[in-house]
DNA sequence: GATGCGTATGAAAGCGCTTTCCACGATCCT
DNA sequence: AGGATCGTGGAAAGCGCTTTCATACGCATC
């Protein structure tokens, strides 16, 4: 049916193997036969059969990308700069594809993905997004990484924790600051007077969740080292959907405990705040600042504009691609924090003065 | 390396076809046999070699969807329940992964991935989002899915115009009521009372704008033929990111000539406008009405919350799935139609009365 | 008891590519 | 000048699977 390579190779009156050569490369060939093999190639309109270079190379041109939700912008965002990169500018060697896996987060979702992609013999796999941390998963989800990664499967891990591997195995690992961010934000809510925080923390046992919950009490620690205990009974967690920020901001509500302020998981969850606090007749931010985090497009929209902290996806996802490709080596310690940023926004101000409005 | 066919078989005590055909399915297996085959394949951790069954099978697991870009929400969505509905609860079949590509809506882009999928004997490719209505492309895309859909690759087209292929090809066509929400919306406005309403159209040239525009223009027609013309001066064509409505709205600010409300080509760009509008001293909707298309998640956290029109891009996400996979057939005609929603909210009003506010 | 059919399995031929192994000139070097 | 070296290209062996084709068996049929 389609045009095959010893097609090619008859039309240009050589071996297929050297059609081969042209097309790979690594093997030197002559200016004047690689000439007249482009040209059978472009005359023939040659496209290269993937599964049989795959499986004759014993990889793919595949790159698998695990995301919790690429509905979700966070990992929209994150994939698509990261796909963006992954083919560059068409040039001949991208032709590397992008396989998203959605895996809501769970261990064995993203266990049979990757066995998937292990069987497509993927040249790369990149896994977003937290990390559940289990003992139990994570020695399932090293075993069988350090099996893809022995077998030439380059891996990155991208805002979650580096897995422990063996120092030869092509893993690398790309982090936020999300501790930082946090303690950033927390120090920022606390200069503003600040001192009764609520904070809606995303799932429990998920990595990010700890890293910015962590930061956060950091900061209300360094400032009073009571008060992370004064503001835990302020703390919930909950998913990292809108809905579960308006749920868990009408159970704070409900409890009667009073805030001044609430920093939620993400700016998603905000949303989600902001929303509950509105319908309770709290004005934002006169009576209750409030926070996100991620810097997602829509919280520059939002009434009033959110304090958020900025965290790096699009440089994350080019990062990515590059690491995955091979096109740039991992850091000697095999891991990049990238920084992240507090945005502060207009849903952010001193708390009201007490008693100004019970 | 890794576990092969012909090991189970052995394990097993059967030829390497057997196994083939338990896995596979649609020859005869009897029941012991199969039995001790899917033991070997337990005990023995087997994950099939995607290229070699491509290779053989000539067609592989991989399914296509080109989106404009996954980072943007409207395509995060359909690409997200797409993705989702490929993988039905992790079922035997639920092996397909889904390579998602970011075209920007460039026609050479769509036809480069297209060759690429083609190359990797993708069992499905779905286009989405607005075509570039040019004959030059139209014909090039027509010849390059014919050829495709020839080779056994199931096609679906996700929010654009059917293409003319012979009806014996496996090309389906998911649309949205665009013109219907377009419709629906801009009488919304007139019947609040607005007569000078501007409209920031997406980039010319997009089948997605010319529906739209057209519906738009449609009901405006309807209330009074001359509305149209009258209004003509206040539609100016952008691109379909925030900075866009942005732009857009400082240009029509700046001409001068007055008007009531604003219609966008999409919510994200409504959003640009509405900064535009906010940074001029316009309150909204007091002053002037403004109005989004596609009904993101965020269009409910603006301020004031966004009248919009729903488009039901989770059903798109899942139809396609079902269509590619062929585990729906298509109807009659090859063509689902799926309906929009007006979604009235706070951002549109009746009109500031004639002097009220200069 | 010979004939026929349907069912369950094996043998083997590819699918289209990569890659080792070799062969052949041409170019070096001493 | 002779052998070593280098650059270039061909032959052929797979990669791991699917899928005819052929075979063998069991059972109903006459």
């Amino acid at each position: 049916m389609a045009v095959t390579l010893a097609e090619v190779a008859a039309h240009a009156g050589v071996s297929s193997a050297t059609v081969s050569r042209v097309l790979n490369g690594g093997h030197p060939v002559a200016g004047s036969t690689r000439t007249r093999v482009e040209q059978a190639i472009e005359e023939l309109g040659y496209i290269a059969n993937g599964p049989a270079r795959a499986l004759a190379a014993a990889t793919s041109d595949l790159v698998g990308v695990l995301v919790h939700d690429v509905a979700d912008s966070f990992f929209g965002i994150l994939a698509g700069s990261f796909q963006k990169a992954l083919a560059p500018t068409g040039q001949g060697d991208g032709r590397r594809l992008a396989v998203v896996c959605n895996t809501e987060g769970v261990p064995s979702a993203e266990l049979d993905y990757l066995a998937l992609l292990e069987g497509q013999r993927a040249g790369g796999v990149v896994l977003t997004g937290g990390a559940v941390e289990e003992p139990h998963h994570s020695a399932a989800l090293t075993a069988r990484i350090s099996r893809m990664a022995l077998a030439g499967t380059r891996v990155v891990l991208c805002g979650r924790p580096p897995l422990s591997v063996p120092a030869a195995l092509p893993v690398a690992t790309v982090m936020f600051d999300d501790h930082g961010g946090a303690f950033r934000l927390a120090e920022h809510l606390l200069t503003l007077g600040h001192r009764r925080i609520a904070y809606v923390a995303g799932p429990p046992g998920l990595s990010t969740t700890r890293e910015r919950l962590a930061g956060h009490t950091a900061a209300l620690r360094r400032h009073d080292p009571a008060l992370p205990d004064a503001c835990a009974p302020l703390t919930v967690h909950a998913g990292f959907e809108r809905s579960a920020g308006y749920d868990a901001t009408r159970e704070l509500l409900r409890r009667g405990a009073p805030f001044t302020a609430v920093a939620a998981a993400n700016d998603t969850v905000a949303a989600g705040v902001a929303a509950a606090l509105g319908e309770a007749g709290k004005r934002i931010p006169e009576d209750v600042s409030v926070a996100g985090f991620d810097d997602l497009p829509f919280s520059v929209d939002t009434a009033p504009a959110l304090t958020t902290v900025r965290v790096p996806l699009r440089e994350a996802g080019v990062l990515a691609a590059q690491l995955v490709t091979g096109r740039r080596a991992a850091p000697p310690g095999r891991i990049t924090t990238l920084p992240t940023e507090l945005m502060v926004r207009a849903s952010t101000a001193p708390p009201p003065r007490e008693g100004s409005r019970p």
